[in-house]
DNA sequence: AAAGATTCCAACCGCATGGCG
DNA sequence: TCGCCATGCGGTTGGAATCTT
């Protein structure tokens, strides 16, 4: 039993990735771009399986990643999210433009994890090693247990705010959190995430954060797409009609392929001056089609 | 200089999740 | 509603690089 193997392992190379077999997955996605990772290495020419192809372009290759050491703020930031959203990898690099969330995890468990015991203080917890009172008190329950543990559901038509702080932002400067976290950044790398499983531990993270950090707000808004979830954009229309002023380069990352495909068709629709059923007789989906 | 110990990080693995037919 | 598929995530590992003795 057990699901079947994401592809053929007999016949794809594992280990390091030589200099060739980069400049062919550079190579394709500069041409074709991303995505369709698992037919990416078959139209690459790699014997590689695609979820290595992705790895390797999203840990290694992309043009925008950062290289080089971690600055002290990267540290004290990567430090304060931890905290407030436990072994979240993705999340605190979506917080830390140019690095990933791999690069972040490896960081954290070779370099942070011993400075964090040098001044004393638990990783796990980010209370200090001393301070059993606290730790009794109050935590049984780690950023990552804790948001595990309630359970976050979509509910629509609430636009969720939280508030995060950072009651330990002793270290680091007031601006940089500031700038790196209370930018516009932050809603977009939220609203993008909206839809993804994590959504889940933001609000019960808010809740357990705003007790431990009342001195610094964040606001992070998960923006409108996921309201009309439940409605199964029966609504499309009316969901249309209330954001069809906003571009489709604003919503698109905040949508389901679902809702993507009914924003074009509407679209298409209106272009062409069919009706939505007319619009849809025309439309063929091909076998691959993914957003 | 050599051997063993430790550190570091790229890559792998299994699972969870969402989308689609 | 269900099953399949693609993708993303977090934990773990293997081996190269570096350090220590």
């Amino acid at each position: 039993m057990g699901r079947s193997p994401c592809c053929e392992k007999a016949h794809t190379n594992k280990g390091a990735w030589t200099k060739e077999e980069d400049d062919r997955l550079i190579a394709h996605i500069k041409t074709h771009g991303e995505g369709c990772w698992r037919s990416l290495p078959k139209a690459a020419g790699l014997l590689r399986c695609g979820k290595s192809c992705r790895l390797r372009w999203i840990n290694y290759l992309r043009p925008d990643l950062k290289r080089g050491n971690f600055t002290e703020e990267e540290d004290e930031l990567i430090i304060k999210l931890h905290s407030l959203l436990g072994n979240k990898w993705s999340l605190i690099a979506g917080r830390l433009p140019g690095r990933t969330d791999n690069e972040i995890k490896n960081y954290w468990n070779t370099h942070i994890r011993r400075k964090l015991l040098n001044r004393g203080i638990d990783p796990a917890t980010h209370r200090l090693i001393t301070d059993s009172t606290n730790n009794h008190h109050n935590n049984n329950i780690t950023p990552t247990a804790s948001a595990a543990t309630h359970n976050v559901n979509s509910s629509p038509d609430v636009t969720t705010t939280t508030n995060i702080s950072f009651a330990s932002a002793a270290t680091t400067s007031p601006s940089t959190i500031h700038h790196l976290i209370k930018n516009e950044q932050v809603e977009d790398d939220m609203k993008l995430r909206c839809d993804s499983p994590d959504r889940r531990n933001i609000k019960n993270t808010s809740l357990e954060n705003q007790e431990r950090c009342p001195d610094l707000n964040l606001e992070l808004r998960i923006g409108p797409p996921r309201h009309h979830q439940n409605n199964a954009i029966s609504s499309s229309s009316s969901y249309i009609q209330q954001h069809h002023h906003q571009s489709v380069e604003y919503y698109q990352p905040l949508m389901t392929r679902r809702e993507k495909f009914r924003w074009f068709h509407h679209m298409f629709c209106m272009q062409f001056g069919y009706t939505e059923q007319q619009g849809m007789q025309l439309y063929h989906r091909p076998q691959s089609y993914r957003w």
